[in-house]
DNA sequence: CAAACCAATTTGGTTAACCAATTTAAGCCT
DNA sequence: AGGCTTAAATTGGTTAACCAAATTGGTTTG
């Protein structure tokens, strides 16, 4: 059950390698929006790498929009000039894996802002898919189940009726890193999710309402208790 | 000039199907945590699509935490259940690329709160380096020239200072997109500029103090222009 | 002289063969 | 029969050969 990170680990390390590379070079050459970077074939040689772990590092700045790679022509540095370029791969080198802590203070931060906006802005289907996720975690709650899966869906169905599809991928993002959490330090006990349920109904309510005041009330009250487990964790 | 974005979307459409269909074989499975998925050949084989297609399904899957894919061994269920599981995949599947509006937002959001919080954790090198981005900014301002990189500088720096991994990372993964929009509709035009400097270094000031509710304050002033403008873009 | 066309080269993307670690099961010795 | 060893098969990862699109440079033609 042991979760051997080393292989990824390493490649990481090859990888942020290169992206450093990547960096310097664009640094030297003075590139800027619009310009074209050597090809993949190039790179490799030049850095001493196979070419798969160039496509890779690519691929990374490409997904932080700092790169664009077309087809049959070529990698190009985006809209972005070098002094951003410069400071924000050496960001994203120095990022670092999220903690527990910083995971669910982000959590409590987003979803704040959710049940407000879905106060506000959601629609009718909007509101039946919330109900439904909150009846399938009352259900299995009253079943004396387990019921960490349904309670996060619940709280997905208010990120996606918020109608910020930024906030949403980032709420995906973090829930499956937030369910290992809670299931590793037995976060939600059975004894409390009886309350859970009145909680949830009481947000549920307050966004059918289109209350959006009441409705980060209910969900501050919600997170009450998380939000002192939160601090007590060991760092 | 023009992005066709046309092959990476079919790209996507083919990854997405995969997707699809990796849920749907683990529901019709029955597979739980723990639980290994079939090798990618015979997923390739089920699935009529090349193995470096199925690859690049996990692998995405894999960043959001749902799968666990173990060297020499095979690809195992994330400790998440199978409602969570089906659940988030479907919202995956129905993610869409972030609009200019939901950046802004989310962005606002962030910030504020990380403001207060570098008030409240910044170590003395934080504050060096935001103060050094600082007069990177106000130089640039002062000599006349386009200072939108060094102004995003300036607020990744106390992203940085934040002490919380998961917002620093989320403000590096929207300001590449901020700043191309930006540039595309003109937001920070130099007569604002002006103003930033004194906006800025008055945010700089309450971070230097200590004060996060007056560095919240600060900060939302500094957004004020944006924010109106943000809600006037048609969308 | 310019514009249009064509072939050769360069490019990112794709596929298939290969590798090393792991797992499985058969075989051997006690 | 049981436990240990070992070899064969399975697996994700890696590498290299291949592909089609796109660019480029030169040639030809009007």
């Amino acid at each position: 059950m042991k979760i051997d990170i080393h292989p990824k680990n390493e490649n990481d390390t090859i990888q942020k390698e290169i992206i450093s590379k990547i960096r310097d070079y664009i640094n030297y050459k003075n590139l800027e929006p619009g310009d074209k970077l050597p090809s993949e074939r190039k790179l490799s040689e030049k850095f001493e790498v196979s070419r798969g772990n160039v496509r890779e590092a690519i691929q990374t700045l490409e997904s932080y929009g700092l790169l664009i790679s077309k087809p049959q022509s070529g990698t190009f540095i985006a809209d972005i000039g070098p002094v951003a370029m410069n400071g924000m791969i050496t960001d994203i080198l120095r990022l670092e894996k999220s903690d527990f802590k910083s995971l669910v203070e982000t959590r409590i931060l987003l979803e704040l802002k959710t049940v407000r906006l879905a106060a506000l802005r959601r629609t009718e289907e909007d509101l039946k898919q919330i109900e439904e996720a909150l009846e399938a975690y009352a259900e299995k709650v009253k079943n004396g189940e387990d019921a960490v899966q349904e309670d996060l869906l619940f709280h997905l169905a208010i990120a996606k009726a918020c109608g910020n599809s930024t906030i949403n991928t980032f709420m995906l993002t973090i829930t499956p890193e937030i369910i290992t959490n809670f299931t590793k330090y037995h976060v939600c006990d059975k004894n409390i999710a009886f309350i859970g349920i009145q909680e949830h109904r009481e947000i549920y309510e307050a966004i059918k309402e289109q209350d959006p005041q009441l409705a980060k009330e209910k969900m501050k009250i919600h997170f009450k208790m998380l939000y002192q487990y939160c601090y007590n964790i060991k760092d």
